[in-house]
DNA sequence: CCAGTTTGCGAGAACGATCTCGCACTGGTG
DNA sequence: CACCAGTGCGAGATCGTTCTCGCAAACTGG
């Protein structure tokens, strides 16, 4: 990459010190410094500036005097040693875009953390299950005084369990994960899901095409594969409860299972769209199928919600604006997070709470995505 | 929010303990624990681990068995504490979701930081000049090694002088900050923005329509404001220089200037197509302002790319995927985060590098929401 | 066989805060 | 005047590491 590169200044390190006291410079002050300044012990300042036990007020404003003039910030490192807490939380997270969660709930988790005067940790997993265990270690080494985890898929969770050995507690958040005993923040995908397909059946849609996200699957497939994340999982079930409940002949069902890959997804659409009776809607497990289904369309110059319907999961900007707006089953990511906050905080500070599976229902945000077919026959005739 | 919960199990505390050992389940054994084990001293256990000094093989083999053995994990604040530092950096940055800055840079960030054996401490200023002094000092508190802070619009940058006082150094990015003599990693938008104008011309359009995003601004003016982010600065710059370029009238020239807020700037864009001479193509500063255009193009029935042409300024998924693809100035943002975590680490392991200003190129990925005017009047006649 | 070097290890001092303890001083009371 | 309670403050321990220093044992060579 060609760089353009300007020099503004050579730094002249001309920098105002915060007062007239030059002989120490280099490093930032401590409470000694603060103390020996306001002519009292260590013990004093800190009780003058942590305002406990016994001090005479006029002692406290020196103190306050000498750290104002010093310039002087605790060392929260020292500061969590002796006393056992970091006000710090680790976020064990899988960095991915187009679900639009990474990012909301990072943003819901941070501004929530820093309302109880907590700081976030960050930590990328990218799904690998390796990665997540060093990560878990690594943020525990740091002390942090809690964990939010969305789980990566594994069979082995060793390092979530030696986790709770340092008696730190940890939340769950966006996949359960069976047969462990920790609190879990998740949606109801299940109902999201049933509820869409319920919704594109009173719309008149009988072909129902399922383009289903798996990472366990190489290209594409119509076997559904043995591991599902849970919530790609709980849409499955939900949507084939849907087409169950609706009486969709298991011929008029299309499944696909694919991987995250563009070239894998969008291979997946055409693959629907060329069956000899193609579904006249896809629902999709999470919006990177969404975008293929809008590329694949639009390559075709298939109109969205007239020759192709759409519904996937997690609300966006884009799907809210674009022409069709999109159908989408929209969580309340930010909720998520806030609650993972809150129930973590609250875990910290009285541990031994009964863990459970916190579940928050999802919405249908029904747009123009979705053909209203009993429209279009009446239309057509 | 009505919430169903189910709890899964009441945590009956059956923890599989590393060891035999049961004395101390509270604590996380320390090295101590591991030194009285091995039969040595802390100091040599700590050679041991650490791997330096002069040290016995065997010595070093005993120790890590029962380091291992007790599951000992060295506590990082504690080391921190001793050696100075954290391996730890800050990020102060704006949550805002539309840009596709915020999650592109910070998965950066977080990825290119781990690589190099740091963690990322991350904090939300909502463009709070307030709420950044506080963030910058808390986590100067919490001793990290450097920051990169995205500087939120503000006349006050006493907190960043306060920030180089205890010696720590920053990075500036996505925007330029005048007068302050840090390094900051920024992108060429005003040959981007220059240059979608010299695009957007070659393809016929002569009435141009500037959507610019302003936070100082009410609602919606077409009055330049006299404060912009550097970064909306640089692109108003580069569209007006592009359209004086070209020779574009001021009359044909149609500017507005409007906060960011959905209602503001849908109807500054309806104001721009409600004109005598409306423009046949709108730039926008950001993607908030690409939206709008977006969905009262929708509302209004044109389409994008025919009806009325769009540029904008930041690549996404979505703009690749939706008919027809939005033709973006795009800008290196995993660069730019990957830049800010190399150079703050260079200057943490060698300080009083001369600052600079590094500017990335943008590219421009033209798709089919600008119209060939050409084509259009060759079609027509 | 002894002086000198090398090797392995432990005692103790940091890092910067908090917190317990007890000392000295005040002032009130019998 | 003696006693006691109460007040303000400082000495020192502590959190869990790392690192300097020096001591003793082992090894070397003349």
């Amino acid at each position: 990459m060609q760089v353009r590169r300007v020099t503004v200044r050579s730094r002249k390190c001309e920098v105002i010190l915060p007062d007239e006291d030059v002989t120490q410079a280099a490093h930032s002050p401590t409470i000694v410094d603060v103390a020996t300044r306001a002519g009292v012990s260590r013990a004093t300042a800190s009780r003058a500036l942590g305002h406990y036990g016994r001090i005479a007020p006029a002692t406290i404003k020196r103190v306050e005097q000498a750290a104002e003039a010093l310039g002087y910030r605790p060392n929260e490192l020292a500061r969590a040693m002796r006393i056992g807490i970091t006000k710090t939380i680790g976020l064990v997270i899988i960095t991915d875009f187009t679900n639009a969660f990474f990012d909301r709930v990072t943003k819901a988790i941070v501004d929530e953390a820093k309302l109880h005067g907590y700081q976030v940790l960050i930590t990328n997993t990218d799904e690998d299950s390796e990665i997540e265990r060093q990560a878990v270690e690594t943020l525990l080494e740091k002390q942090v005084d809690g964990l939010i985890v969305v789980p990566s898929l594994s069979k082995n969770y060793d390092h979530l369990g030696a986790a709770k050995l340092g008696g730190r507690p940890i939340m769950l958040i966006d996949r359960r994960l069976d047969n462990l005993p920790f609190t879990a923040i998740i949606t109801d995908d299940f109902a999201g899901a049933q509820n869409a397909v319920r919704h594109a059946i009173s719309l008149g849609h009988k072909r129902l095409g399922f383009l289903i996200s798996a990472a366990s699957v190489e290209n594409v497939t119509a076997q559904r594969p043995a591991e599902l994340v849970s919530t790609v999982f709980d849409r499955t079930e939900g949507f084939l409860r849907g087409a169950f409940d609706a009486g969709i002949k298991r011929s008029d069902q299309h499944w696909i299972f694919c991987e995250d890959e563009p070239k894998s997804s969008e291979a997946a659409v055409a693959s629907l769209l060329d069956r000899p009776n193609p579904p006249t809607i896809i629902f999709t497990s999470n919006n990177d199928m969404a975008l293929a289904v809008l590329k694949v369309a639009g390559n075709r110059r298939l109109t969205i919600g007239r020759d192709i319907s759409l519904v996937t999961v997690d609300d966006s900007q884009w799907a809210a604006a674009i022409v069709p707006g999109i159908t989408v089953i929209a969580r309340p990511v930010e909720e998520i997070g806030r609650l993972a906050v809150q129930r973590l905080l609250s875990e910290i500070a009285d541990p031994g709470q009964p863990t459970e599976i916190v579940v928050l229902p999802t919405t249908l945000i029904a747009r123009d995505s979705v053909a209203n077919l009993y429209l279009e026959g009446f239309r057509s005739s």
